[in-house]
RNA sequence: GGGCGCUUAGCUCAGCGGUAGAGCGCCUGUCUUACACACAGGAUGUCGGCGGUUCGAACCCGUCAGCGCCCA
């Protein structure tokens, strides 16, 4: 006998581990089923479960689980990715903590160090997306860093390079002066920043008393600058260009150069230029030839290396000496010093505040630095137009759609992506260098040393880069990495593209993008078919949740209180087409009554004796509540399919809600109970029968939502073997016979017994008062009807008996019109005549109105003669039911009024 | 500044040319032999403003306003 309440804790583990165990997770390769690939977004190493993983996750497997169910061969390719910069944070906070530091331990210890922690603490997030039921394939669990992925990263990089498509170049990087590394485009975010607009005066030089102010938000800076530029239409200026002004303290003459990226209406309307820490300047300082001297190093502290030469004392002007006294200091204390000793010198015109936006390394936290340096570049431009190419082809397809132009925009505007890290923990860059600048790509030393003595004619020393690959660059192969490319595996040939990736759209560019690129160009074809985007989790007032906010949600904390199923259900119904999912504990708390109510669905069948029955054939029922049970069942099946073909999670929730409470247990359940309070016999078989058939229906339609309370019951009731549930098949239609009939007879039940109850309400009776029904007016139909409900209607309306009046209404009776018949409930002594005068007036009102909106509609001639014939129809039969029913009413009014 | 999206019941949202809907919440009643994580009933909307197209607009077009996100 089942508890009166689902435990989701005492099965949970139990039931993964039957599933994990009897391989149902398994893709098979071998069998001939038509494949259905997701492939995980690698979840970072360091990770920890957190809500947007209980989203995307609950969606990758309730499309996995379905599509199982299927039939298809599913495989959900598991697996992380190594995170370059934030494990290697991760571990250096570890060794700081004991007093070490990575330098000195040396980079081939510092990696076992990584690679230890990897296998202590590596894992947790694969273990806790097991609570979550998550369905992965994980005897086929990958990670960016191992041997085979890493050859992958090893052929690609040197297959690109020979292509021409990647490259070593000297430009402006975004540099992260905290963590020491360059960082991409996608990597930097800008933040608002209150600071100041500095207007700094420089002396124009052979023009004694003459100055040209500059307006800057980095003032530091203007020791590297090489250049004021002005708009060459600017008629303030126009007699200075092609003159030199003298650089305030450095004492350096720089040219005043015309170019149009000086905007006259900003700031003073001149700007200085300092080629090697500002991405426009550095554009402007290539068209005119500037000198590119940089005056920060790798961590942001002044450095007087490449502008010695230049340093000069003119008084009043330039001081050599504080410029020496600058060196070393950090690039905020610099900014300060530079200020003030301008201001002593009275070359600081005004200073406004000024918010702008200022870029920061999203994981260092801290201002970036464009930086002028060697690093390898990928050439995007060029991959991406075969990806762009498959969007605008329909061979692959975002959902929703919106996010092609987001796609679109930035492809095709997109940037060389730098590849290079300098960092250790990461896929160490495959380029040896030799003498005299040579540089040798090659899969392994071997071959390099090969190419090396093929240039030389003998051996020489080769010293490897010591840098790493971009994360994102190994994620980028990950949809064919993982299914053993570069080898032709038989895995890789079926499952590869694959059928649809699901991800945040946030991602889109640092990883959607890149795996079509790469897909598009080592395999020839695109790396999936449907991108599904889906949301953020909001908490529910549609605040993003954060740490500092404190409305963040433990995905595990609600599965410990509300049950897996619970949280992944609400996910589902929470998740609409380009919705955020706002998230509350009450929407789980809420949804997990719906679990309940499953469960004691299925507790009231076993109480019944209700078990799975093989001999049970559907399509043989003969009564009209089976007929309509399994009508009704068909069309959930339909729409909760439907729903998910079209991503539509909510839908799918909703159509199985609905179904399963207000159809099977509101109704048929109710339905069902006289009959089996019943003699045994045939129609009691049949509705026992029916009833385990939908229950089985429905435990299958809500598992890819619901794993565990429809594994268990499944399992308990013996539908099939323990942990079987997960490769039943999915349900399809049946054919009902007379289903129009029966939706009819049941139709006309239901609105009879709603009446029945609403009157009831109305008139304050009391459950306990029952009371014979009376219909006057009734075909010799609806009265065979009513007999053949008797029990339900006595059970559901509190009624006793069920009569034809032929004659004179009795006094005292509440009425209700149900369709051709008047129903009267004799309540003498109980009713209000008051109130009931005034509940069928209501009635009458209202229909009143909508008659008159009818009739307004039809009276009027262009409605008549444009719009189209059945709804003019619809229209015309509307009135006359409307019509009817206001004579009734007219008719118990005037009994009434007696 | 450019682009995208949103604005419908107290809340979250569906509907996207012909009778304004759901869930939750709220109010009332009920321990009716599966379920009080329940059952039954009820109330609630100038569908953001204005203008246009149409026989007919929450839905299509224009415009304004507010909110959110992305890019500069």
């Amino acid at each position: 006998m089942l508890d009166k309440n689902f435990d989701p804790a005492a099965v949970e583990q139990r039931l993964y581990e039957g599933w994990e165990k009897a391989g149902a997770f398994g893709a098979r390769p071998e069998g001939n089923a038509a494949p259905f690939t997701i492939m995980i977004p690698p979840p970072n190493v360091t990770g920890s479960l957190h809500i947007g993983h209980a989203l995307t996750m609950t969606i990758q497997d309730t499309l996995t689980r379905w599509r199982r169910m299927q039939g298809r061969d599913a495989l959900w390719q598991p697996g992380t990715d190594h995170a370059g910069i934030a494990t290697q944070m991760v571990v250096e906070r570890l060794l700081a903590s004991e007093g070490k530091d990575r330098r000195q331990m040396g980079r081939e210890a510092f990696l076992d160090r990584v690679w230890q922690w990897k296998a202590e603490s590596g894992g947790s997030i694969t273990r806790q997306l097991r609570r979550l039921g998550a369905s992965l394939d994980w005897p086929r669990e990958r990670f960016t860093m191992d041997d085979g992925l890493s050859t992958a990263v090893r052929e690609v990089f040197v297959t690109l390079h020979d292509q021409g498509l990647i490259y070593r170049d000297r430009r402006l990087v975004n540099w992260d002066p905290k963590l020491l590394t360059a960082i991409s485009d996608l990597e930097v975010e800008s933040r608002e920043v209150k600071g100041s607009l500095w207007h700094l005066r420089y002396p124009v030089e052979g023009k004694e008393g003459r100055f040209i102010t500059v307006a800057t938000t980095r003032p530091e800076t203007m020791l590297g600058d090489t250049a004021i530029a002005v708009h060459p239409e600017d008629p303030r200026f126009a007699d200075l260009v092609g003159k030199r002004a003298i650089l305030p303290l450095v004492g350096r003459a720089i040219p005043i150069v015309a170019d149009e990226y000086s905007d006259p209406e900003k700031g003073s309307g001149a700007v200085k230029i300092t080629p090697a820490h500002d991405f426009n300047d550095f554009e402007v300082g290539r068209r005119h030839a500037l000198a590119m001297p940089s005056v920060l190093t790798a961590d942001a502290l002044v450095t007087l290396e490449e502008i010695e030469a230049d340093l000069r004392d003119i008084p009043g002007v330039a001081d050599a000496d504080f410029v020496r006294g600058l060196a070393g200091q950090d690039r905020f204390a610099a900014r300060k010093a530079i200020v003030a000793r301008l201001e002593e010198l009275g070359l600081v015109e005004k200073i406004d505040p000024h918010t702008h936006a200022v870029p920061h390394g999203d994981r260092g936290g801290v201002p970036i630095e464009p930086r002028l340096t060697w690093q390898w570049y990928c050439d995007a431009k060029t991959l991406a137009q075969p990806a762009i190419k498959a969007v605008e082809s329909g061979a692959m397809t975002f959902h929703p759609r919106q996010w092609e132009n987001t796609f679109f925009a930035w492809m095709r505007d997109i940037q060389p992506w730098c590849v290079s890290r300098q960092l250790w923990w990461g896929h160490r860059i495959p380029a040896w260098y030799g003498p005299e600048g040579m540089i040798f790509v090659a899969r392994d030393e071997a071959a390099a040393q090969a190419k090396a003595r093929a240039h030389f004619g003998h051996d020489v020393a080769l010293d490897r880069d010591p840098d790493v690959l971009d994360t994102w660059f190994s994620s980028a192969l990950w949809p064919f990495s993982t299914l053993g490319w570069p080898e032709k595996t038989p895995e890789l040939a079926k499952y590869y593209p694959g059928s649809v990736l699901v991800t945040g759209f946030d991602i889109i560019f640092f990883w959607v993008a890149r795996m079509m690129m790469m897909g598009m160009h080592f395999m020839g074809d695109v790396p999936f078919r449907d991108i599904y985007i889906h949301g953020l989790v909001r908490d529910e007032r549609g605040q993003k949740m954060s740490k500092s906010k404190g409305n963040v949600m433990d995905p595990l904390e609600l599965i410990d209180a509300y049950g897996a199923d619970a949280v992944r259900f609400t996910i589902c119904a929470l998740t609409g087409p380009g919705r955020d999912v706002k998230l509350g504990r009450q929407r789980v708390e809420g949804y997990r009554a719906f679990a309940t109510k499953l469960w004691n669905a299925a507790r009231f069948l076993e109480m019944n004796g209700i078990a799975p029955d093989v001999r049970f054939d559907a399509a043989a029922v003969k009564t009209p509540l089976a007929r309509w049970l399994l009508d009704a069942t068909n069309r959930a099946v339909a729409d909760a399919s439907l729903a998910l073909e079209a991503y539509r999670f909510d839908d799918y929730a909703q159509a199985s809600y609905r179904f399963v409470w207000n159809g099977f247990c509101d109704w048929f359940l109710e339905f069902a109970k006289p009959v089996l309070n019943g003699p045994d016999g045939a129609e009691k078989t049949e509705i026992k029968g029916v009833a385990q058939h939908v229950l089985g229906v429905i435990l299958r339609l809500l598992h890819p939502s619901m794993p565990y309370i429809t594994e268990e019951l499944w399992d308990r009731f013996g539908y099939g073997e323990p942990c079987s549930l997960i490769r039943a098949e999915w349900p399809g239609a049946i054919t009902v016979e007379g289903a129009a009939d029966a939706r009819a007879e049941l139709d006309w039940v239901v609105s009879l017994i709603g009446d029945l109850r609403t009157v009831r309400a109305e008139m304050n009776v009391p459950p306990s008062v029952t009371a014979p029904l009376l219909l006057q007016g009734a075909t010799p139909e609806t009265l065979a009807r009513a007999g053949r409900w008797i029990d339900a209607i006595r059970r559901l309306g509190r009624v006793t008996e069920l009569t034809a009046l032929a004659g004179e209404a009795p006094a005292g009776v509440a009425q209700f019109v149900v369709g051709e018949a008047t129903a009267m409930l004799p309540l003498a002594g109980i009713i209000d005549f008051a109130a009931e005068r005034a509940r069928l007036s209501k009635e009458r009102g209202k229909l009143d109105v909508e008659a008159q909106k009818i009739e307004a509609k039809l009276g009027n001639p262009d409605f008549v003669a444009r719009a189209k014939e059945e709804v003019v129809e619809e229209n015309r039969e509307r009135l006359a039911t409307a019509q009817a029913e206001i004579a009734r009413l007219d008719a118990a009014l005037a009994r009434l009024g007696k």
